[in-house]
DNA sequence: GAAATATAAATCGCGCACGATCAAATCGCA
DNA sequence: TGCGATTTGATCGTGCGCGATTTATATTTC
């Protein structure tokens, strides 16, 4: 009948808001012994599966812009989990690249990654299935912005 | 055969962190012209759905600390939209109310909502679905924590 | 009814996010 | 070849999030 405006409950961008807060306060016990933040995580994932790339790079596939990833890698660096360099073939990018420290944490992190899996409840097809359905969301309205 | 450690791709919580984020910027531009930040639309949203809440049930609506919430909501004050002020009854509590101004932007945020709504590109039923999957994944995860 | 305990909000410090802007290097092209 | 346009990363300011702590008020317990 009448259109009422929505609860935070009935808003899909608060479910995401809400849960993607969820998922960084469970990952937050679990990284801090390793020294590492949810941002810098995902940083050291991305090396992990192509080191050095370029401050670039990382911010198109993490979606961050230089003024996020610049001060987060310097810390990163700081910690010694990086270190940051310019090509030498073209002197305005800066190359990322994992330290032996940054490289060893990769065998730790497997045990966060299973650990959040079980915390999910779900099964892997379930967790593959709702995956899918929200990058294909985000994209949609990525695309629009 | 070897368990790959996961890229960013495959991770749900870089689904859920990225899609929020995207959100997020969705909102943005839709909520500048009403001097809203997406956080402060949360809190209108809740205070329309219930107005007079304390800084506690708020955070418990919206998962945020009062370390949080007190500046967030001084803002608001500052913006005219909301009052805060101690209970007659329990000292302790600070009631927030939402003004003249801040109950107005109610029927603007209609309008935003239903952009918002067009900019996912799902059905109501998909929408509905998706939403209460991603809540239910959230519930899960909180509980934990 | 005084001391111990619990609760509500505020404060502080740090690490993201991001709009706006800048400096430097490279590219394009007339 | 030279000069404007583009690209890359850095810088600055503001607003969240949140762990840790503090202050003030209320409740419990003896």
């Amino acid at each position: 009948m009448t259109t009422r405006t929505p609860d935070t409950g009935d808003m899909l961008c608060f479910a995401l808001y809400s849960a993607s807060h969820a998922m960084t306060r469970l990952y937050r016990p679990l990284l801090a012994p390793l020294g590492l933040t949810y941002p810098q995580y995902l940083v050291l994932v991305s090396l992990w599966a192509q080191d050095g790339r370029s401050v670039r790079e990382l911010g198109e596939e993490l979606a961050l812009e230089s003024n996020t990833l610049t001060p987060l890698l310097k810390r990163m660096e700081e910690s010694g989990l990086i270190t940051r360099a310019r090509s030498s073939e073209d002197e305005r990018v800066v190359q990322v690249s994992l330290t032996e420290k940054g490289s060893a944490l990769r065998s730790e992190a497997e045990k966060v990654t299973a650990c959040v899996f079980e915390a999910s409840g779900l099964s892997l097809d379930e967790l593959g299935r709702l995956r899918n359905e929200v990058r294909a969301l985000r994209d949609r309205i990525a695309a629009l912005v």
